[in-house]
DNA sequence: AACGTAACCTGAACGC
DNA sequence: TGCGTTCAGGTTACGT
Protein backbone atom coordinates (compact mmCIF):
# COMPACT_ATOMS: atom_id res chain seq x y z
CA UNK A 1 0.00 0.00 0.00
CA UNK A 2 2.05 2.81 1.42
CA UNK A 3 4.67 3.96 -0.74
CA UNK A 4 7.07 6.57 -0.12
CA UNK A 5 4.82 9.59 -0.83
CA UNK A 6 2.24 8.14 1.78
CA UNK A 7 4.16 7.03 4.82
CA UNK A 8 5.98 10.52 4.49
CA UNK A 9 2.46 11.71 4.78
CA UNK A 10 2.25 9.82 7.54
CA UNK A 11 5.26 10.68 9.62
CA UNK A 12 4.64 14.64 8.64
CA UNK A 13 1.46 13.99 11.13
CA UNK A 14 3.12 12.10 13.81
CA UNK A 15 5.57 15.10 14.03
CA UNK A 16 2.88 17.39 14.20
CA UNK A 17 0.80 15.77 16.38
CA UNK A 18 2.65 12.87 19.11
CA UNK A 19 6.00 14.29 19.36
CA UNK A 20 6.96 15.93 22.51
CA UNK A 21 3.88 13.85 24.03
CA UNK A 22 4.35 11.65 27.28
CA UNK A 23 2.99 8.29 26.68
CA UNK A 24 0.55 7.34 29.78
CA UNK A 25 -0.82 3.31 28.28
CA UNK A 26 -0.56 1.52 25.45
CA UNK A 27 -2.91 -1.69 24.59
CA UNK A 28 -2.15 -4.33 22.74
CA UNK A 29 -5.69 -5.37 21.25
CA UNK A 30 -3.81 -8.03 18.55
CA UNK A 31 -0.74 -9.48 18.98
CA UNK A 32 0.08 -10.34 15.60
CA UNK A 33 0.17 -6.41 14.94
CA UNK A 34 3.32 -6.73 17.57
CA UNK A 35 4.95 -10.18 16.35
CA UNK A 36 8.22 -8.53 16.05
CA UNK A 37 8.46 -7.72 19.22
CA UNK A 38 9.37 -10.86 20.06
CA UNK A 39 9.23 -10.20 24.18
CA UNK A 40 5.72 -9.68 23.69
CA UNK A 41 2.63 -7.42 24.20
CA UNK A 42 3.21 -7.19 28.19
CA UNK A 43 7.39 -6.11 27.63
CA UNK A 44 6.20 -3.54 24.47
CA UNK A 45 3.59 -1.49 26.62
CA UNK A 46 6.31 -1.65 29.63
CA UNK A 47 8.92 -0.11 27.83
CA UNK A 48 6.41 2.21 26.69
CA UNK A 49 4.53 3.65 29.41
CA UNK A 50 6.14 6.96 30.61
CA UNK A 51 8.53 7.64 27.79
CA UNK A 52 8.36 10.48 25.87
CA UNK A 53 8.06 11.30 22.02
CA UNK A 54 10.96 12.97 20.90
CA UNK A 55 10.32 12.90 16.47
CA UNK A 56 9.08 11.15 13.83
CA UNK A 57 11.21 9.87 11.68
CA UNK A 58 11.03 7.76 8.21
CA UNK A 59 13.90 5.33 6.49
CA UNK A 60 12.22 4.02 3.38
CA UNK A 61 8.70 2.99 4.12
CA UNK A 62 9.52 2.53 7.64
CA UNK A 63 8.92 4.83 10.80
CA UNK A 64 10.04 5.22 13.88
CA UNK A 65 9.58 7.35 17.10
CA UNK A 66 12.53 7.89 18.86
CA UNK A 67 11.88 8.08 22.57
CA UNK A 68 13.46 10.09 25.89
CA UNK A 69 14.83 6.86 26.63
CA UNK A 70 16.89 6.13 23.66
CA UNK A 71 14.64 3.63 22.87
CA UNK A 72 12.61 4.03 19.79
CA UNK A 73 8.75 2.66 18.44
CA UNK A 74 9.16 1.37 14.93
CA UNK A 75 6.45 1.12 12.46
CA UNK A 76 5.38 -0.01 9.21
CA UNK A 77 2.10 -0.05 7.82
CA UNK A 78 2.30 -3.39 5.40
CA UNK A 79 -0.24 -3.29 2.91
CA UNK A 80 -3.33 -1.72 5.19
CA UNK A 81 -1.91 -0.53 8.25
CA UNK A 82 -2.61 3.30 9.46
CA UNK A 83 -1.79 5.48 12.24
CA UNK A 84 -4.79 7.57 13.34
CA UNK A 85 -4.33 10.73 15.85
CA UNK A 86 -8.47 10.75 17.24
CA UNK A 87 -10.12 11.84 19.73
CA UNK A 88 -10.27 9.26 23.08
CA UNK A 89 -13.91 9.03 22.44
CA UNK A 90 -13.88 8.50 18.79
CA UNK A 91 -15.65 4.84 18.08
CA UNK A 92 -13.04 2.19 17.57
CA UNK A 93 -11.43 1.02 14.41
CA UNK A 94 -12.94 -2.38 13.34
CA UNK A 95 -9.20 -3.58 12.85
CA UNK A 96 -7.92 -1.43 15.79
CA UNK A 97 -4.42 -3.53 17.03
CA UNK A 98 -3.01 -1.37 19.06
CA UNK A 99 -3.70 2.45 20.97
CA UNK A 100 -1.65 4.55 22.74
CA UNK A 101 -2.81 7.61 25.06
CA UNK A 102 -1.12 10.42 26.52
CA UNK A 103 -1.18 11.75 30.23
CA UNK A 104 -1.87 15.14 28.42
CA UNK A 105 -5.22 13.65 27.96
CA UNK A 106 -5.18 14.93 23.90
CA UNK A 107 -5.90 12.61 20.85
CA UNK A 108 -5.20 9.01 20.86
CA UNK A 109 -2.49 7.68 18.51
CA UNK A 110 -4.47 4.17 17.27
CA UNK A 111 -2.51 1.71 14.79
CA UNK A 112 -5.40 -0.15 12.62
CA UNK A 113 -4.59 -2.55 10.14
CA UNK A 114 -7.07 -4.61 8.20
CA UNK A 115 -4.49 -7.32 6.85
CA UNK A 116 -1.64 -6.95 9.67
CA UNK A 117 0.90 -7.11 7.20
CA UNK A 118 2.21 -4.71 8.50
CA UNK A 119 3.16 -3.89 12.66
CA UNK A 120 4.83 -2.06 15.43
CA UNK A 121 8.24 -2.94 17.98
CA UNK A 122 10.26 -1.45 20.28
CA UNK A 123 13.89 -1.10 18.90
CA UNK A 124 16.50 -1.32 21.90
CA UNK A 125 18.67 1.97 21.57
CA UNK A 126 17.07 2.51 18.36
CA UNK A 127 16.20 5.48 18.34
CA UNK A 128 19.11 7.45 15.86
CA UNK A 129 18.66 4.28 13.57
CA UNK A 130 16.80 1.13 14.61
CA UNK A 131 18.95 -1.65 14.03
CA UNK A 132 16.17 -3.99 12.87
CA UNK A 133 15.51 -1.40 9.76
CA UNK A 134 19.60 -0.86 8.83
CA UNK A 135 19.38 -2.71 6.01
CA UNK A 136 17.02 -0.52 4.24
CA UNK A 137 18.75 1.79 1.63
CA UNK A 138 17.86 5.57 1.65
CA UNK A 139 15.39 7.02 -0.16
CA UNK A 140 15.97 9.31 -2.96
CA UNK A 141 14.76 12.14 -1.29
CA UNK A 142 17.48 12.01 1.95
CA UNK A 143 20.26 14.04 1.09
CA UNK A 144 23.08 11.26 1.73
CA UNK A 145 21.20 8.82 -1.27
CA UNK A 146 24.05 8.90 -3.39
CA UNK A 147 22.54 8.95 -7.10
CA UNK A 148 26.21 7.43 -8.68
CA UNK A 149 26.30 4.98 -6.07
CA UNK A 150 22.57 3.79 -6.77
CA UNK A 151 23.12 4.02 -10.33
CA UNK A 152 26.42 1.92 -10.50
CA UNK A 153 24.95 -0.71 -8.65
CA UNK A 154 21.60 -0.57 -9.83
CA UNK A 155 23.53 -1.49 -13.78
CA UNK A 156 25.38 -4.24 -11.58
CA UNK A 157 22.31 -5.95 -10.64
CA UNK A 158 21.20 -9.34 -12.88
CA UNK A 159 17.71 -8.96 -13.24
CA UNK A 160 15.41 -7.22 -14.25
CA UNK A 161 14.68 -3.20 -13.98
CA UNK A 162 11.38 -3.28 -12.08
CA UNK A 163 12.31 -5.89 -9.42
CA UNK A 164 15.49 -3.57 -8.87
CA UNK A 165 12.90 -0.66 -7.99
CA UNK A 166 11.21 -2.62 -5.91
CA UNK A 167 13.92 -3.89 -3.84
CA UNK A 168 14.88 -1.83 -0.57
CA UNK A 169 18.00 -2.62 0.08
CA UNK A 170 18.91 -0.85 -2.89
CA UNK A 171 16.53 2.21 -3.18
CA UNK A 172 13.82 2.31 -0.63
CA UNK A 173 10.58 3.52 -0.82
CA UNK A 174 9.27 2.37 -4.18
CA UNK A 175 6.49 0.38 -4.44
CA UNK A 176 4.28 -0.97 -7.13
CA UNK A 177 2.53 2.25 -7.96
CA UNK A 178 5.88 4.47 -7.75
CA UNK A 179 7.77 1.66 -9.73
CA UNK A 180 5.44 1.37 -12.66
CA UNK A 181 4.66 5.26 -13.00
CA UNK A 182 8.71 5.83 -13.27
CA UNK A 183 9.25 3.32 -15.72
CA UNK A 184 5.98 4.73 -18.39
CA UNK A 185 7.81 8.40 -18.05
CA UNK A 186 11.11 6.45 -18.63
CA UNK A 187 10.08 4.55 -21.82
CA UNK A 188 11.46 1.02 -20.41
CA UNK A 189 9.33 -1.48 -19.45
CA UNK A 190 10.39 -3.35 -16.33
CA UNK A 191 11.49 -6.62 -17.80
CA UNK A 192 14.27 -4.33 -19.12
CA UNK A 193 17.72 -6.08 -17.80
CA UNK A 194 19.29 -3.88 -15.56
CA UNK A 195 23.17 -4.79 -16.72
CA UNK A 196 22.06 -3.62 -20.26
CA UNK A 197 21.24 -0.08 -18.96
CA UNK A 198 23.05 2.75 -20.36
CA UNK A 199 24.92 4.95 -17.17
CA UNK A 200 22.26 8.01 -19.20
CA UNK A 201 19.18 5.65 -18.61
CA UNK A 202 19.84 5.03 -15.52
CA UNK A 203 20.02 8.48 -14.59
CA UNK A 204 17.27 9.62 -16.75
CA UNK A 205 15.18 6.10 -14.41
CA UNK A 206 16.27 8.16 -11.31
CA UNK A 207 15.28 11.32 -11.91
CA UNK A 208 11.64 10.42 -12.78
CA UNK A 209 11.20 7.85 -9.68
CA UNK A 210 12.65 11.33 -7.79
CA UNK A 211 10.05 13.32 -9.53
CA UNK A 212 7.09 11.14 -9.29
CA UNK A 213 8.11 10.66 -5.75
CA UNK A 214 8.18 14.60 -5.10
CA UNK A 215 5.04 15.07 -6.94
CA UNK A 216 2.78 12.13 -5.26
CA UNK A 217 4.02 13.46 -1.95
CA UNK A 218 3.03 17.44 -2.90
CA UNK A 219 -0.70 16.03 -3.37
CA UNK A 220 -0.08 13.89 -0.09
CA UNK A 221 0.24 10.69 -1.56
CA UNK A 222 -2.10 8.17 -3.88
CA UNK A 223 -5.48 6.92 -2.23
CA UNK A 224 -7.68 4.70 -4.42
CA UNK A 225 -10.11 4.36 -1.08
CA UNK A 226 -9.94 4.88 2.79
CA UNK A 227 -7.35 2.60 3.83
CA UNK A 228 -4.59 4.79 2.63
CA UNK A 229 -5.41 7.92 4.15
CA UNK A 230 -3.11 10.29 7.01
CA UNK A 231 -2.84 10.55 10.46
CA UNK A 232 -6.57 12.96 10.31
CA UNK A 233 -8.30 10.31 7.87
CA UNK A 234 -7.62 12.21 4.79
CA UNK A 235 -7.02 11.04 1.28
CA UNK A 236 -4.13 12.35 -0.91
CA UNK A 237 -5.38 12.72 -4.58
CA UNK A 238 -2.26 11.56 -6.42
CA UNK A 239 -4.62 8.95 -8.44
CA UNK A 240 -5.67 11.61 -10.85
CA UNK A 241 -2.36 12.42 -11.71
CA UNK A 242 -1.58 8.09 -12.56
CA UNK A 243 -0.28 7.51 -16.30
CA UNK A 244 -0.29 3.87 -15.81
CA UNK A 245 -1.41 2.43 -12.67
CA UNK A 246 -4.61 0.76 -12.26
CA UNK A 247 -5.27 2.22 -16.24
CA UNK A 248 -5.59 -0.93 -17.74
CA UNK A 249 -7.18 -0.29 -21.54
CA UNK A 250 -7.07 3.46 -21.11
CA UNK A 251 -5.23 5.21 -23.54
CA UNK A 252 -1.35 6.03 -23.15
CA UNK A 253 -1.36 9.64 -22.36
CA UNK A 254 1.29 10.24 -24.43
CA UNK A 255 0.56 7.69 -27.73
CA UNK A 256 -2.65 7.17 -27.07
CA UNK A 257 -2.21 3.06 -27.23
CA UNK A 258 -4.50 1.30 -24.80
CA UNK A 259 -2.10 1.04 -21.39
CA UNK A 260 -1.33 -2.77 -20.82
CA UNK A 261 -1.45 -4.52 -17.72
CA UNK A 262 0.96 -8.00 -17.22
CA UNK A 263 0.80 -9.97 -14.04
CA UNK A 264 3.98 -9.74 -11.88
CA UNK A 265 5.02 -11.14 -8.60
CA UNK A 266 1.22 -12.37 -7.18
CA UNK A 267 0.16 -8.57 -8.48
CA UNK A 268 0.23 -6.27 -11.69
CA UNK A 269 2.30 -4.02 -14.18
CA UNK A 270 1.28 -1.10 -15.78
CA UNK A 271 2.59 -0.16 -18.86
CA UNK A 272 2.27 1.44 -22.54
CA UNK A 273 2.46 -1.04 -25.27
CA UNK A 274 4.47 1.07 -27.52
CA UNK A 275 6.11 3.03 -25.35
CA UNK A 276 7.44 0.31 -23.35
CA UNK A 277 8.20 -2.25 -25.91
CA UNK A 278 8.55 -5.37 -23.85
CA UNK A 279 12.61 -6.10 -24.23
CA UNK A 280 13.50 -8.75 -26.74
CA UNK A 281 16.03 -10.99 -24.67
CA UNK A 282 14.58 -11.89 -21.01
CA UNK A 283 17.60 -11.71 -18.40
CA UNK A 284 19.89 -14.50 -18.48
CA UNK A 285 21.68 -16.06 -15.93
C1' DA B 1 25.64 -14.74 -2.58
C1' DA B 2 22.08 -13.33 -5.24
C1' DC B 3 17.87 -14.03 -7.05
C1' DG B 4 12.81 -15.62 -7.38
C1' DT B 5 8.73 -17.42 -5.21
C1' DA B 6 5.33 -18.61 -1.62
C1' DA B 7 3.38 -17.23 2.43
C1' DC B 8 1.47 -14.11 5.64
C1' DC B 9 -4.07 -11.88 6.16
C1' DT B 10 -8.81 -9.57 5.35
C1' DG B 11 -12.30 -7.72 2.53
C1' DA B 12 -14.15 -5.86 -1.82
C1' DA B 13 -15.47 -6.73 -6.47
C1' DC B 14 -16.75 -9.80 -9.78
C1' DG B 15 -18.79 -13.97 -12.33
C1' DC B 16 -21.90 -17.69 -12.22
C1' DT C 1 -28.91 -14.19 -2.48
C1' DG C 2 -25.04 -16.78 -2.23
C1' DC C 3 -20.86 -18.93 -3.22
C1' DG C 4 -16.35 -19.25 -5.29
C1' DT C 5 -12.48 -16.75 -7.44
C1' DT C 6 -9.41 -12.98 -7.99
C1' DC C 7 -7.09 -9.10 -6.56
C1' DA C 8 -4.89 -5.42 -3.46
C1' DG C 9 -0.20 0.15 -2.39
C1' DG C 10 4.68 -4.98 1.24
C1' DT C 11 8.04 -7.80 3.37
C1' DT C 12 10.05 -11.96 4.93
C1' DA C 13 11.58 -16.77 4.99
C1' DC C 14 13.11 -20.19 2.35
C1' DG C 15 14.14 -22.48 -1.58
C1' DT C 16 17.59 -22.81 -5.82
Amino acid sequence: MPELPEVETVRKGLETWVTGRRIALVEVRHPRAIRRHLPGAAHFAALLAGRTITAARRRGKYLWLPLDSGDAVIGHLGMSGQLLVQPADAPEETHLRVRFTFDDDGPELRFVDQRTFGGLAVSAGGAELPSEIAHIARDPMDPLFSDTGFTAALRRRRTEVKRALLDQTLISGVGNIYADEALWRSRLHGARPTDALTRPAADRLLGHVRDVLTEALGQGGTSFDALYVNVNGESGYFDRSLDVYGREGLPCHRCGAPIRREAFMNRSSFSCPRCQPRPRTAVRV
